[in-house]
DNA sequence: AAAGCGCTTTGACATAGGTCAAAGAGATGT
DNA sequence: ACATCTCTTTGACCTATGTCAAAGCGCTTT
């Protein structure tokens, strides 16, 4: 239990709790690992609990009537998914598959209710928790349905630059096949318009390794909504 | 405060809480009223708290960098909005403003979070509450990103239908305009789309007043992306 | 009734982006 | 080095939907 325990820091669902309650959750969180390529669990699974993220990567994803996977979000360290269903008692909405060697904690519903239910502080730092990404939610509302597919892509760059600390390299962690449905589109029109930010001059785009050339260029398609002739 | 106190049954946040649960509500809720067309807030202003709409109904809009609306969501009777910033400590991501003659309940920022601090009842029944809405935006996100503006159209009249109860009649309590934005699109498609909706013999159409006329057909189109020839 | 106003409908047109098909380009195992 | 396999790129094409413009329609006001 010790080495849960060490592994709760730096979890922002947890982040200002006492060492008390760190003991608490800490008897109740589980080690679990994942494989590439392995489920977590599936869309209308039972949510017997939630995850956090200790290493690796979990792809989030959906798979459409018509058979086409729609990524909706991919959760590294310390981000946590599946409290949702914790509370709602439905199955989990979306299918969680490990996008790399994954290590995860898991918490289970029964234990953690009782445990938030004693603990208000506990409960406040779940609810600011959940609004946070509620509020990112609605970020990525507005991101599909009012910006086309550039200005999506230009602000995923920047946003991988900004994430890796490095202002100018972008290395994307997911192939551009992934990319693409992470963006909502598919992987023509994904290396089409790569193809036009290269000869624009904004990107230099080698294989996976995407450098930046010129950031306020793609400032400019990103937040101003300029084209892309 | 009675007054107050007698609104609160029949608010899904705050089902299931005890007589002297509801008493502290009461004692800090406040009753405001809203015009027409008036604003209630704007995106950006400081989240000094929360409503519940008692009568009438609110429209959640954001202005896009080009002046255009898009209309997020409409809350009536029962539903509340601005939670999220109370609890992020953020402003609020888009503009409020009373789509009718509206009365409303404020639940004041300090007050509620002090509430809320001695009572994990409460804390846990906004989780589920807020937990709740988180999954229906994931739904929202869905069909902006993965659905057409038919299948939409077809899956907002169903769940007008199954709201007001009528199996058939879907009475649009907003403009076609409005609608279109709701839908994420603009009134000439909207037109277009009722249009062969009507001359396919799905519904009939006569200004706010749509009859469904062909349920399955319906179905077909939102649920299963037939196309509409 | 006439005039004015906002909403809705219709038409002609432009375009972003999806589909289909095929060629290239890296990987990986033999 | 070769064969394969998967991912990426490119081209030709099509469709849904947005833009622009004008006409129609239903209200209210005069």
């Amino acid at each position: 239990m010790k080495e849960v325990r060490g592994q709760l820091a730096g979890i922002p669902l947890f982040s200002g709790l006492s060492g008390e309650q760190y003991d608490a959750l800490a008897r109740i969180g589980v080690r679990r690992s994942s494989r590439k390529g392995e489920r977590i669990f599936s869309e209308g699974d039972e949510g017997t609990g939630f995850y956090v993220v200790v290493t690796g990567r979990v792809k989030i994803s959906k798979v459409s009537a018509e058979g086409k996977e729609q990524i909706l979000h991919f959760f590294g360290p310390g981000e946590s998914f599946g409290e949702v269903s914790v509370f709602t008692g439905q199955g989990f909405p979306a299918d969680a598959v490990a996008a790399a060697q994954t290590a995860l904690l898991f918490f289970p519903r029964t234990s953690f209710t009782a445990l938030i239910r004693n603990d208000p502080a506990l409960a406040l730092n779940m609810l600011a928790q959940l609004s946070q990404r509620l509020r990112q939610f609605a970020g990525l509302i507005e991101d599909l349905s009012l910006k086309e597919v550039p200005e999506r892509l230009a602000k995923y760059l920047l946003y991988l630059s900004g994430r890796d600390g490095d202002a100018r390299a972008a290395e994307l962690d997911v192939s551009k096949g992934q990319l693409a449905s992470l963006l909502g589109t598919i992987p023509e029109t994904l290396s089409r318009i790569l193809t036009k930010m290269n000869r624009r001059g904004l990107i230099r785009s080698r294989g996976a390794q995407i450098t930046i050339l010129d950031r306020p260029g793609l400032d400019a398609i990103a937040f101003e909504g300029k084209k892309l002739p």
